[in-house]
DNA sequence: TGATTGACCGAATCGGTCAACTGGTCATTA
DNA sequence: TAATGACCAGTTGACCGATTCGGTCAATCA
């Protein structure tokens, strides 16, 4: 653990040899895993994933596996947490800090309705932690709901502190944007059929919530 | 089915003879049955809950239940449509039709906060919904959950149009206040241990979306 | 005579069992 | 020496008899 809110995992268990490392083999096998795995669970999702078919679309023995993960569930954890890494990183890079806060909130929650597969992941995780409880599936999403409400609500102490946004508790605030994005994004095509275009869902925010948060 | 959003049963098979009518007695036996389903499906839940048991505390024999109610699953859709009907009309009693908008929209919520926690009913099949999926129930919180969206959007469409509210689409509006209410009454809870206080709840959305509404 | 009842029935559910499967290891291989 | 898949122990879920439950109806009651 370090203090950035990330679990940064010692990968002491990663040692390549220099030839292979150069080659590239190495890294492409753990690729190749990853993308299969990332496969599988999106598909599947946790439990209905065998480490054999994640080894057998790979193209690498299952042994080969456990050389990079040392089990199922770290695998995963790599996985959802560097999907949310990447939501993270895309988020602050289309967030200018010169612009007004309705617009940088509009911005970034349209760059997030973008991450289509990332969504479909998550969408698998939420069905089956709904539907069989897996345990695993159940830590992971608290980890990912606190890493992401965590997120939004350090941007929106930061607006109240520039006098950009009327004080209010920012994890709450925070709690209701994320629940409510999940909400339109995840359960509202479940129930409704259709999925809602991405612009009725940012203009909605962007005319009710946002709007009432401005200072 | 009518039009005005409820389903109306056809009551053929309840024909009182004149005599038990006046004595109210056929009405108690039906207060009765249905006093004592409401309590067990409150206390257990739908599945859990067993017709013996019903007659049983209702002081009635098990057949008596079948000579007003066709099935278990009829008995319960009674009950939870007479249960809506009611926070329906305290909504409605609580709403003073001159106040302004965020004032009526603050004051119902607390009305329901309120009537929550007199009607464990709700919360409990919301609970076997996600612990057990029983179907009878899942089918049942989704004509809840239509009901309400419906309702909200009703109200909110009239505010539009009356100039107080800015223009919107009312029944994303209403979904989205619906989700959120259930985000911090059933699941902040479930996650984060402390229940939120009623005030907290509604103060947050008094200062946030019913602002955001305002034209 | 018509309302009420609870014993009764078939269907659904439950708990217990065992064969099949799965995560993880490690001796063998290339 | 990295990669592998046969192998093992622990878990799962298909199967089956026993039990419970929703719903019926002939007998009873007022």
């Amino acid at each position: 653990m370090n203090g950035s809110g990330y679990n940064v995992e010692r990968n002491d268990h990663i040692c390549f040899s220099v030839t292979q490392f150069e080659r590239g083999e190495t890294m492409d096998r753990r690729k190749e895993i990853i993308l299969a795995a990332t496969r599988s669970f999106s598909m599947f999702g946790y439990k209905a994933t065998t480490m054999d078919q994640v080894a057998k679309i790979a193209k690498v023995g299952k042994g080969t596996i456990y050389t990079f993960f040392s089990n199922k569930e770290e695998l995963f954890q790599e996985i959802v947490r560097s999907t949310i890494r990447e939501m993270r990183s895309e988020a602050e890079a289309v967030i200018d800090p010169e612009e007004p806060f309705r617009l940088k909130a509009h911005q970034a929650l349209m760059k997030m309705l973008e991450f289509r597969e990332q969504h479909a992941l998550l969408g698998k995780l939420i069905e089956e932690e709904k539907e069989i409880r897996t345990q695993a599936v159940q830590e992971m999403l608290l980890e990912v709901e606190d890493e992401i409400v965590g997120f939004i609500a350090g941007k929106l102490k930061m607006a109240i502190e520039r006098g950009e946004v009327r004080p209010c508790d920012p994890k709450l605030v925070a709690y209701m944007l994320f629940k409510s994005y999940l909400a339109f994004v995840i359960e509202w095509p479940e129930t409704r059929g259709e999925p809602l275009k991405e612009e009725t869902i940012a203009n909605l925010f962007n005319e009710t919530l946002f709007r009432g948060l401005l200072a």
